[in-house]
DNA sequence: AGTAGATCTCGGCCGC
DNA sequence: TGCGGCCGAGATCTAC
């Protein structure tokens, strides 16, 4: 569930919160959890001694700059990182342990156990999975319209099948990829070689605008949100399609439908947006 | 090479 | 109260 902008949200928090402890003690009480080095107790023992050097994010995933390491950890879709004394009792989906000398304790906890956490020597995470393979961020000067153009062009995909495959672009999952298309006003069943000049142009500013709309929102309403219970609180952006099935269209009235697209729940308006994929002549 | 579809990760929750 | 089975999001694997 969190996206480019709640792990945008997560890490900005996470930065002021961790940045320059130490890690003295590493407890793994899940091991699925760890991906890489493939025993676990290789990963605590890397860590121990190790210190935060900064939080940075790609695409979905938060990197962990350490001494020597930079751990990758993908949150998928309940994962939650928190700041707790480390005497405070932890319950039963909390899954790794970071114990820091200064007596605090950052903590994962994931309900459904489908995060991801990949440690690396530092240097060697961009040319390994799972960082390997991702496409441009939305926000760089390589995600030009130009760029978009050229990928959309040689696929017959759906375009939001196409969307949501992070090496085209990162960032987008289904929750924003449903509002970016609404903003554009475009069927999410379209293909996306099919999309006129002027609907890529629209569609490669809106997926920019919601997700820039987004972090802004997470950004100055919860820059340090973190609940009672130690834990990073995520944000979400008002949506207008997702979730809101059976509900007025914000903009026309019209109800929004939910459909399946690519084995994805899918949300949108269907006037807003039309299904023009038959296109005369 | 590109892509559709399967697989894997689980606890919550539904219905019987 | 128990339990089989489905759901969901995303990365990755497999087969065409």
């Amino acid at each position: 569930m969190p996206e480019l902008p709640e792990v945008e949200t997560v890490r900005r928090t996470l930065t002021q919160l961790v940045n320059g402890k130490t890690i003295k003690d590493v407890k793994v009480l899940w091991t699925k959890i760890i991906k890489k080095p493939e025993e676990p107790e290789q990963f605590c023992d890397a860590l121990r001694g190790q210190t935060i050097h900064d939080v940075e994010r790609r695409g979905k995933f938060l990197k962990f700059i350490l001494d020597d390491y930079v751990m990758v950890s993908h949150l998928r879709m309940e994962g939650r990182y928190g700041l707790y004394d480390k005497d405070e009792p932890y319950d039963k989906h909390t899954h790794v342990l970071f114990a820091f000398t200064d007596g605090t304790e950052l903590r994962y906890r994931d309900v459904r156990k489908f995060g991801t956490m990949h440690l690396f020597s530092k240097g060697e995470e961009e040319e390994n999975l799972p960082l390997s393979q991702l496409g441009p961020e939305p926000f760089s000067k390589e995600f030009t319209l130009e760029y978009l153009e050229k990928k959309l062009a040689k696929t017959n995909r759906k375009i939001k099948v196409a969307l949501l495959d992070q090496t085209n672009v990162v960032g987008l999952g289904n929750i924003y990829v449903d509002e970016a298309l609404f903003r554009a006003g475009i069927y999410p069943e379209r293909e996306a070689n099919s999309l006129t000049k002027k609907e890529m142009k629209k569609l490669h500013h809106e997926i920019i605008q919601t997700l820039n709309n987004a972090v802004e929102k997470g950004g100055s309403t919860i820059r340090s949100y973190v609940n009672t219970q130690g834990e990073i609180g995520m944000f979400q952006l008002q949506l207008f399609v997702y979730g809101q099935n059976g509900k007025a269209c914000q903009k026309c009235g019209t109800e929004i439908e939910k459909t399946v697209v690519g084995g994805r729940g899918t949300h949108y308006c269907p006037k807003c947006q039309k299904n023009k994929t038959k296109r005369k002549k």
